[in-house]
DNA sequence: GATGAAAATGTAATCGATTACATCCGGCGA
DNA sequence: TCGCCGGATGTAATCGATTACATTTTCATC
């Protein structure tokens, strides 16, 4: 007489099914299957067969309610179409689906109730721990993720004032390096093209792009900082911007704070007749995978993608396992510079370092 | 005395809570939550109240223990790190979670043990439904996907011989449409980078190409079918091939299975010195981002990454919630080519679409 | 063979929500 | 006034697994 209003799915073998089956209890069925060693040999196998006969697989739900436990995490992606992102994110689902979670993806390109419905999930016990790779607090109209009394590892994106871990590389120092590598070229006229000014990788890459310069006595030029925010399409607008100096007052190198925006940029002034790299070198941020598929192919920082977010998932496992593990606050992870085709010295130069030059 | 052997989250609230503070059964809470219309509107402003002040959320293991139902479908995709996937994924999420469902997403690049434990969780009654975006059907080694009972839909690949709707484009036709535009052009020397064999994909769009040069009355070249496996490596492999070949053996235009091989080949010969188009004509397949990117841009095929995803998750929605639909089974949606700058009729021709050329 | 500890298994409470069914109550028609 | 209807709410069964505690079995030892 069961008048079905939804959609039910038919019979599912349940433990006591097994239990019947086995001739025994559905305690002894549980235990079979969580502690095989605390069942007789006789009994393990008797149920073990029952079992496979009946195709039987516990109900996670019920699990699930009973243990406190959902076994899934979620991933916060700022937009899960950029290809850095992505490759994260196989670091993480390798280390996390190995250890028996599943991954709710919560994807952060769209409308921002969507963040909010994901905080409310996570309030609402979904989910065994947070991962953060958006460089920033989620939040709710109502609640904050914090509430949630849930796990959170951050990955990628510094979120300052937080005590809990976070997985990143050393942008400033890394920055620094990159335009090192400029400065050691004999480039004294270093432009910087930057991401949005909010966002925390911006702000660190050109902290590291003014330390380097300061380190080699060359003075900043806010002139040679062009805006852009990470972009493909701002990276375009940045060579536009490039083309339109005059020839003499253009800088012979450039550093980008993302392989996007260097991309954009280095197609815009190739297209328009600049040689890249004798008219220009750049050095771009990431080591995206088409960073070695353009023309020419881009020196970057390679950042260690798929480690960052399998040493965020494996701190985030520990923590949800162990309670409140030993809390390594800051865990950096080396990120280093892939020299390729798009830098070389200025035409001018010798190819030594002149640093004084600048003083003309 | 409770001896917290796991990591226990602390004091939840619960319905019984809420009940208790706002002076009425569970069962009423219940009902204001679901049916606010069946509550009398005093109740439901006290109930309302209690579980604003007690931060009530239901607990969803429970719910969907009684309902049977999980609230999460899981999307198969070959490989999140593909940009193509990424974007179909997009649709998917907006739509899916605009609907209240989660996902998981299953990544299939990877150890094939992956497979199995999802299709293992899916017969586990861990998903409401699940959308192979992955052009096969999923198995472990005791189960297949259909044994889950649970509401199938398969996007962007086609699998053959299965009775449950399937969202792609017409990749004959459209493959055909490619082909045609080069001929249009002038060229009768055209060249087929494939995919793999065993890929449903690169069969079709591979008859497409056949189709084009047999409609042109262009006898089709086995030695003109370069072998390729979709990714970017393949790519530079052909192209070094047709650098290989005699000058005047090679073709004047080349229709890639897909953009990521034609950005390879393309980098290859033109550091070669070849010009694009002025000595090859390239068309791409897929619409991928960096096709607009890359130098030259891409004359490709652009799929509706995202609708393809909407589409099929709307229709997996309708299945979910409706028990066996309407069932459309094959829906097609449509790709355009889009023209950009690595097509132009080839040297020798003047431009205009002499198909008798070859009969020369 | 009795004894007790240890090992194996069984019984039943429990997780937290949904919902069929029971109950209560007010109002209306006869 | 009685009885009935229907709307609002309450009671308690239920979903399916885990596990504390109770009970039974095993077996080494004297």
């Amino acid at each position: 007489m069961a008048k079905r209003t939804r959609a039910t799915r038919p019979k599912a073998v349940k433990i006591s099914d097994v239990a019947r089956l086995a001739g025994v209890s559905v305690a002894t069925v549980s235990r079979t299957l969580a502690r095989p060693d605390v069942v007789i040999e006789e009994t393990r196998t008797r149920v073990l067969a029952a079992v496979r006969d009946t195709g039987y697989t516990p109900n996670i739900s019920a699990r699930n309610l009973r243990v406190r436990k959902t076994m899934v995490v979620l991933v916060a992606v700022p937009d899960i179409a950029n290809p850095f992102f992505a490759e994260v994110l196989q670091g993480i689902d390798d280390t996390l689906s190995a250890a028996g979670y599943g991954l709710i993806i919560a994807n952060l390109a769209g409308p921002p109730e969507k963040e909010a419905r994901y905080v409310d999930l996570v309030c609402a016990g979904q989910a065994d721990g947070v991962l953060l790779l958006c460089g920033h607090m989620m939040r709710s109209p109502n609640r904050d993720l914090r509430d949630a009394r849930v796990p959170l590892v951050a990955a990628c994106e510094y979120i300052p004032h937080e005590t809990f871990p976070q997985v990143t590389i050393d942008n400033v120092g890394t920055a620094r390096e990159a335009v090192g590598h400029l400065i050691q070229l004999g480039h004294t006229s270093i432009a910087y093209l930057s991401g949005p000014k909010s966002n925390i990788l911006e702000q660190q890459r050109l902290e590291g792009y003014r330390q380097a310069l300061r380190e080699a006595g060359i003075a900043a030029d806010t002139g040679l900082i062009l805006p852009g925010d990470f972009t493909f399409r701002t990276g375009v607008e940045a060579g536009r911007a490039l083309l339109a100096l005059e020839p003499a007052a253009r800088p012979t190198a450039l550093f980008a704070a993302n392989d996007e925006m260097a991309i954009g940029l280095i197609k815009t002034v190739h297209t328009a007749g600049l040689q890249i790299p004798d008219d220009l070198s750049v050095v771009g941020f990431d080591g995206i995978a088409y960073a070695d598929y353009c023309e020419p192919t881009l020196t970057t920082i390679v950042q260690p993608r798929r480690s960052l977010g399998a040493t965020a998932a494996a701190e985030l496992i520990a923590l949800m396992t162990t309670g409140t593990a030993e809390l390594r606050k800051d865990i950096k992870l080396p990120a280093k510079l892939m020299l390729r085709d798009s830098t070389r010295p200025p035409r001018k130069s010798a190819g030594h370092s002149f640093r004084d030059l600048r003083s003309g």
